[in-house]
DNA sequence: GCGGTTCATGTAATCGATTCCACGCAGCCA
DNA sequence: TGGCTGCGTGGAATCGATTACATGAACCGC
């Protein structure tokens, strides 16, 4: 078993002190050329790799991101975690996932387990208004950054991207095509991005003195699931929306199912747009009008940010814009196509 | 800074030795209702959490699994990734990801990462022939398990769905349709994946008496951007393919975008087909006819056999037969839809 | 009343690194 | 030559837990 060697096995073997071994291994240069080589020759004789755990618990830190996200499945934020494992890497960091499922409980379970972990420090999207446990990491000084959602009223920087200029073009767009019964699949109010979709959602269709009912506003939970529930809703109304407008990408793919159950076309019988652009939007019946993230750079950012606090460096809350991309699932546009995402994407 | 107390404050506050907060915590039996009532009052008087890293150290284990998949962004593994840490957590197992992006030498980052980090197991899906440094691990005794993709010749269990019966069942249903030209994006041959999806569509193939030239086998990575490269080539080809079935999702994905780009129509001017079913292919246009596996078992039974191998059960090779969806990429089918995936997956 | 259990507890070694401190040896300058 | 500086090195403390071993008290039956 060679990966059971320790420090002390390679100082026998090259015939030096623990102290000298790890000396050679942090480069530290007062160390002699005779010395570093008879190290070295140990070292890769017996195939010994430092001890990760060990080296922890002595210098106070892991090295390790803690990043714990609201859903996996959503394609969003798999791409996000993507960016984020990316750049965190180039700065000599690993990272470990935690995936939330929406669910506070499960938030909370992956926060602490970060914790205890020890990470030198955390990025949260929040699944909800903020957990005391959270509050607590933040206050009691867990270098922290928020990605994508926030917390309101805590002192941590904010890495996001604002979609309210998108989504004023998006309703500018839509009430050219003749729309005036706009409805939205809304995500928990608990979160920022939640709540400020539907605000943003509600003043642009003001300024063209266009209301948004209640019944108009459809609680979802940004899972597939309940994209469809909404969507069956709606349809049930006595007077259906024209278009349905999903506050992200899973509850639009929900909506179609529902849309699709029923036998109903988009845009003909119903239009429907999406908040946060996937690949997938560039191929299913017809190609989806959504509202893209520069995700990449959001996921960068985050962890900039994030290391910058971590190594003692102020650290600075990012707001990019998104923008509109504009397809068929509204109505008319059915030539002059934009460039597709995966033509953005392709490398 | 109350994240910061230790097991000798605890000691301390508690008014008793290290050893009993220890036996407390882990909870031993032979301590006193006093004592144990002391030390829990002044563990959350503190906020007390014990160190992970320092106590890895001593008993050598992590309750950590290491997860290296090959593409993060490919649907199938983030389901994969999901349902492998939900039965991780259901066993008290914590799973660090590590995203290989098909990269050999990132798999080897990750996998080097994940031992330094002494995981107590690692669940591998490899994207190449196997690395020295993986090969070292498994023999070097670490607990391992392949998941999908395996590597011949090492013994250690895999854990995997076969698509042989549901390629032959394809082939059946393209050749009922009247295709007799057919082409496939493969996966790198260096995969058992990658191998084995064309051996078997040739296979299938030779039992209708088709053949499978070289020219209608086209190399992928079973990244989106080969999917598109090498649907282009088969375009361009004096005589195309009737057919194109991909080897995974993902290089589906990049299909319909050469195909699209071309104004060309599914299943009218070329029928697809894919490896691996997802939630999107029942609304990309047209839905997408796949072979589907049982990817949530798949992740759990590979968990299980890790842990097996970890506690010092035997653990055993695990192999689920994976299925076809029929939609309408292939032809003809134009009702009695089979129930979505979406509807498949709703709670 | 005494040897032997059992039970609760504390002392100290240990895991595998890093790092402070001290020591010996050169080299250099006065 | 004596003292100072600086370099390479090793010894030992340390990080925060777990756990083997020792200890002492209480209790049992004979």
């Amino acid at each position: 078993m060679p990966s059971s060697a320790s420090i002390k096995d390679v100082a026998a073997a090259a015939g030096v002190s623990v102290a000298t071994v790890s000396r050679v291994l942090n480069d530290h240069p007062s160390v002699s050329p005779d010395a570093r080589a008879r190290v070295m020759a140990a070292v890769d004789s017996l195939g010994y790799r430092p001890n990760a755990v060990a080296r922890s618990l002595r210098t106070d830190q892991t090295r390790t991101l803690g990043l714990v996200i609201s859903d996996v499945l959503n394609p969003y934020f798999t791409e996000l975690a993507r960016s984020v494992e990316e750049e965190a890497r180039a700065l000599g960091y690993s990272v470990i996932i935690g995936n939330a499922d929406e669910r506070p409980d499960l938030q909370d379970h992956h926060v602490r387990t970060l914790l205890d972990r020890r990470i030198d420090g955390l990025l949260v999207s929040p699944t909800d208004g903020g957990s005391p446990l959270m509050l607590d990491a933040a206050r009691g000084g867990t270098p922290m950054v928020f990605v994508d959602r926030w917390i309101p009223g805590v002192d941590v920087p904010v890495v996001r991207s604002d979609g309210r200029a998108a989504i004023r073009d998006l309703v500018a767009h839509l009430h050219r095509l003749g729309h005036r019964r706009l409805a939205i699949i809304a995500g928990p109010a608990a979160t920022t991005t939640g709540s400020e979709r539907v605000t943003a959602f509600r003043e642009a269709l003001a300024s063209y003195a266009i209301e948004l009912p209640d019944f108009y506003i459809g609680q979802g939970d940004f899972q597939a699931g309940s994209g469809r529930r909404v969507t069956d809703g709606f349809l049930d109304l006595p007077e259906p929306p024209e278009v349905v407008f999903a506050a992200d990408n899973l509850m639009a793919l929900g909506a179609l199912d529902a849309i699709r159950a029923r036998g109903l076309r988009v845009p003909d019988d119903i239009a429907l747009a999406a908040f946060d652009d996937i690949p997938w939007f560039v191929h299913t019946d017809p190609p989806v009008t959504a509202i893209a993230q520069p995700t990449t750079e959001l996921g960068r950012a985050a962890v900039r940010a994030l290391v910058d606090r971590i190594e003692g460096r102020p650290p600075a809350s990012v707001t990019l814009p998104a923008h509109l991309v504009v397809r068929h699932s509204c109505g008319e546009p059915r030539s002059a196509q934009p460039p597709t995402s995966m033509e953005r994407r392709a490398q």
